[in-house]
DNA sequence: AACGTCACG
DNA sequence: ACGTACGTGACGTTG
């Protein structure tokens, strides 16, 4: 037989736990008993029969069929207590946590759920054991399945096979459910046949086989009484049998992967041990964790700390042809973070970890394994070891594998990358947490503060989980045709990026400086005009104040709500203006405050002493449709729509007086990717030709010749055009225009009838995403869209949605990818001194040297237009200035 | 930590 | 009838 599977009956296990255990609560007096006593109870069953795969079924408040079928079903049962209640939620919370598949569904009972269970995996060959403390289940034992029925004790369990029922009822499975047909059953109040006892039961199916054979032939029942009682009770006998039979059909969706058992959420299972008061279960968990590390064993790591063993590493390694390794640095920014160790582990499961604290010599001793594009590279999250690579003056070469980033292209909508939660995911194995090794928040410790023997186990964790995940990675992305993406794009980016980072952006410090000044003056008139307004002082960023002010006191009337109370946003802020002169100083206001706050002081913060620039960080594997993003700062969103704020770009200059900025920004990109993959004839012919695609649009919504459209009606069209791009709809379009619905739909109506392959585009787009799960780029990147299957309208239109536009904006985020990923190589192959300094999804700045301008926009110009044909031209337009600010007009 | 708001493409 | 445009990140307030 097959893999093992366990099938508990939570609500009978947990009503044993309760009535078998002393009362026992938290200090605020929360019962726990039952869940302490569950929780021994799966840990010895773990521990004793070891399964694959195991699930727990609960019943449900609502009726069941039985319920339905026969009203006194179950009546006169006692309601459960609320101490045993109240612990039902908690159980099912710490079997989310312990990643323990559990079934529930209205109008079945768990025991339903269970024989459903049994006969899938009896169809799948599994070796099944259910655990309850109910014998009704007896009847599911079959070759492939033994029940298992608690003992008083709770801690044993008594197994039964079809053989050992036989032996201790005289009756098979099947036929245990007759003998209850006819017994009946009190807990259950199910009849059976009035005055049938045991004895009797197990003598009349002995003889018979099975009640319908004994009512086929009654007259063969020798004792006239008993004879008579079940004549006058054919009909109870079998609805009492139909009662009793366990279903195996309940419509629920099974799939071996969801019944995996996994490892369960170390860290937050501790926590929820630690609410509950379970002081011995926290023991055990921490001994065993201390366990899994001493079980590395220490011979698999060997500690370098001398310069002759790194001769010895060194020619070790150059050997072999793949190495996994991760650094450990420490230091605030990426320009001065210093390499204090390094793991590093070859194809054995054996690491060196090099500890630079103790020895004489740097990182550089390896400079050349690292830059040795022969020997390759697999790591997690190497962005950063190419960072402290390039502060010690290394530049890394065969940086072949990223494991975040093959999950990222795998599962895009992941909300962490971090190792362990990947390694525990893939692998169903667990490991250190870099946050449980330096802890959180203001307790947060650097890697210096760790002893280095924990770091090299740390270390040693780090590569053998990263080396079993390349394995395990590089077939899954195989099997999505991921990997021309992975290898020729997202690998040879990250080098790009961690560039970016490097250089970063200079700004004028005094000149933010005297913008926070300015702008302080300001802020400060407003309030005092509001408050004078408002006839009191409040707080006017708080949200929940100025509600209060504008529609109590002043009486303003209320136009939109949010889920805490009236919304005070820019719409309604404008639909008010005329009502109050106090809601032009808060607009004002509000418009100040943003731009002192995130660009003068946010930015400010977040300038390197060392370079004076802004090192923006920019991430891989954020976005769900393939861009990257910029953090700490945010450097993709720089004001540039009002004029105020747009004065911001001026500080943002080149390095020195030798460099000037080259913005170079894509035209209508999404648009044009939209013709491409639409290969709609109308759109194609417009950028062909080369024509204001809004104008157009705008000829084509309003039936009016290209060269009578009114700025009004482009500006309309411009909005269809970026609802197309977003998945239209005409209660957005309808928004977005302030016009009403039945005119949006309009709009959308002729654009569809003149953009007949955009409207097919966008049916199958959501068609395939149906269909499959799941859309695509023009490089195949993938996202999962679950949302299309929700029977929710307003999640199924959300999922549609974003079938329509990931395509087209993943196709452009691909797009730049391959122009950063050119220009960058293009840069550094003619050995210029111009640098690529900044990516804002459309749009590329370099920083480029006055000698070299021609050179610099002719490459930059030729990769982004040629990074990847499309059957419509790309069109890129660019801008040289002294300021970023300067480059855009 | 969640929410509301607002900056960008 | 449902009630939303797609994708991000940072800030200040509030609970």
């Amino acid at each position: 037989m097959g893999e093992r599977i366990i099938i508990i009956d939570g609500n009978s296990l947990i009503n044993r736990a309760f009535y078998g255990l002393p009362p026992l609560t938290t200090k605020e007096g929360t019962y726990t008993n039952a869940v302490y006593g569950f929780v021994n109870m799966l840990y010895k069953i773990y521990e004793d029969y070891q399964p694959e795969y195991i699930s727990v079924a609960f019943d449900r408040k609502a009726p069941t069929f039985r319920h339905m079928e026969y009203d006194a079903y179950k009546a006169g049962r006692k309601r459960m207590p609320d101490e045993l209640g109240q612990q039902l939620p908690i159980l099912k919370e710490l079997l989310d946590v312990m990643h323990i598949h559990r079934m529930e569904i209205d109008g079945f009972e768990a025991d339903d759920l269970i024989g459903t269970l049994v006969k899938y995996c009896e169809e799948k060959n599994l070796e099944t054991l259910v655990v309850t403390g109910d014998r009704d289940a007896l009847q599911l034992a079959s070759d492939h399945t033994k029940i298992l029925i608690t003992k008083k004790g709770m801690t044993d369990l008594e197994i039964y096979t079809p053989e050992s029922i036989i032996e201790r009822y005289e009756v098979t499975p099947q036929q245990f459910i007759d003998l209850k047909g006819l017994m009946g059953d009190s807990s259950d109040n199910i009849p059976g046949v009035p005055g049938v006892g045991e004895k009797t039961a197990i003598k009349l199916i002995k003889q018979f086989g099975s009640i319908e054979e004994m009512i086929r032939h009654t007259e063969e029942i020798q004792n006239q009484k008993l004879r008579e009682k079940i004549e006058s009770n054919i009909e109870q006998a079998i609805f009492s049998k139909r009662l009793a039979t366990i279903k195996t059909d309940v419509p629920i969706d099974l799939s071996l992967t969801a019944l995996q058992r996994e490892a369960p959420n170390q860290e937050k299972l501790l926590e929820l041990f630690r609410r509950l008061e379970f002081h011995s279960l926290i023991q055990k968990m921490i001994k065993s964790e201390d366990s899994q590390e001493k079980a590395i064993d220490r011979a698999k790591i060997h500690m370098i700390e001398k310069y002759e063993d790194v001769q010895k590493l060194i020619n070790v390694v150059m050997l072999s042809k793949h190495l996994y390794f991760r650094l450990f640095g420490v230091g605030e920014n990426v320009r001065d973070r210093e390499i204090i160790g390094m793991s590093i582990m070859l194809e054995e499961d054996f690491s060196y970890y090099v500890d630079f604290k103790v020895l004489k010599g740097s990182i550089e001793l390896l400079k050349d394994i690292f830059e040795d594009e022969n020997i390759l590279k697999t790591g997690h999250n190497i962005k950063n070891e190419i960072l402290m690579l390039r502060k010690h003056g290394i530049s890394l070469a065969g940086a072949d594998f990223d494991t975040s980033i093959a999950v990222y292209l795998l599962e895009p909508t992941r909300t962490s990358y971090e190792i362990d939660e990947i390694y525990t995911a893939y692998l169903g194995k667990n490991m250190s947490n870099e946050e449980s090794l330096l802890g959180k928040g203001k307790n947060r410790v650097t890697f210096m503060q760790i002893d280095r023997d924990l770091l090299s186990k740390y270390g040693h964790q780090v590569c053998h989980a990263v080396k079993d995940l390349k394995k395990i990675l590089e077939a899954e992305l195989e099997k999505l045709e991921l990997k021309k993406l992975f290898h020729e794009v997202e690998m040879p980016l990250i080098k790009v990026l961690a560039d970016m980072e490097y250089e970063g952006f200079r700004v004028d410090h005094q000149m933010l400086s005297s913008l926070g000044k300015e702008l302080n003056g300001k802020i400060e008139q407003l309030m005092a005009e509001i408050y004078a307004m408002a006839g009191e002082q409040f707080n006017i960023n708080s949200t929940k104040q100025l509600g209060d002010i504008l529609f109590e006191r002043l009486k303003l009337p209320a136009i939109k709500k949010t889920k805490t109370g009236y919304s005070t946003n820019i719409e309604v802020l404008e639909k008010l203006s005329k009502k109050h002169p106090i809601i032009n100083k808060i607009i004002e206001y509000r418009h100040y405050v943003k731009l002192k706050s995130t660009y003068i002081d946010g930015l400010i913060d977040v300038i390197n002493k060392g370079t004076n620039k802004i090192h923006s960080s920019f991430n891989q594997t954020v976005t769900a449709t393939g861009r990257i993003s910029s953090t700490e700062p945010n450097l993709q969103n720089i004001p540039i729509r009002l004029e105020l704020g747009r004065e911001i770009r001026k500080v943002f200059i080149p390095t020195d007086e030798n460099y000037l900025l080259l913005d170079a920004d894509y035209s209508q990109i999404e648009l044009r990717v939209l013709a491409h993959i639409s290969k709609d004839p109308e759109l194609i012919e417009a950028f062909e030709t080369d024509q204001d695609i809004h104008t157009i649009t705008a000829s084509k919504v309003f039936n009016v010749p290209v060269d009578q459209v009114t700025s009004y009606q482009r500006s309309s069209a411009k909005a269809v055009n970026f609802g197309i791009v977003y998945g239209i709809s005409d209660f957005g379009l309808a928004e977005n225009l302030g016009i009403t619905k039945k005119e949006a739909q309009k709009y959308i109506d002729e654009y569809f009838d003149k953009y007949k392959g955009v409207k097919t585009y966008m049916e199958q787009a959501v068609e395939n995403g149906k269909k499959n799960g799941y859309v695509t780029t023009i490089l195949n990147r993938r996202r999962y869209i679950p949302e299309l299957t929700s029977s929710n309208f307003n999640i199924r239109s959300f999922g549609e949605r974003t079938a329509m536009n990931t395509p087209i904006q993943g196709s452009a985020a691909d797009i730049i990818k391959v122009a950063m990923i050119r220009v960058h190589e293009e840069l550094d192959k003619r050995k210029l001194q111009s640098r690529l300094i900044l990516q804002v999804h459309d749009e590329l700045i370099v920083e480029t040297h006055k000698d070299e301008i021609d050179e610099v926009k002719q490459i930059v110009k030729r990769e982004m237009e040629e990074a990847i044909q499309l059957n419509v031209p790309l069109k890129v337009e660019m801008h040289l200035g002294k300021s970023w600010y300067d480059t855009k007009k």
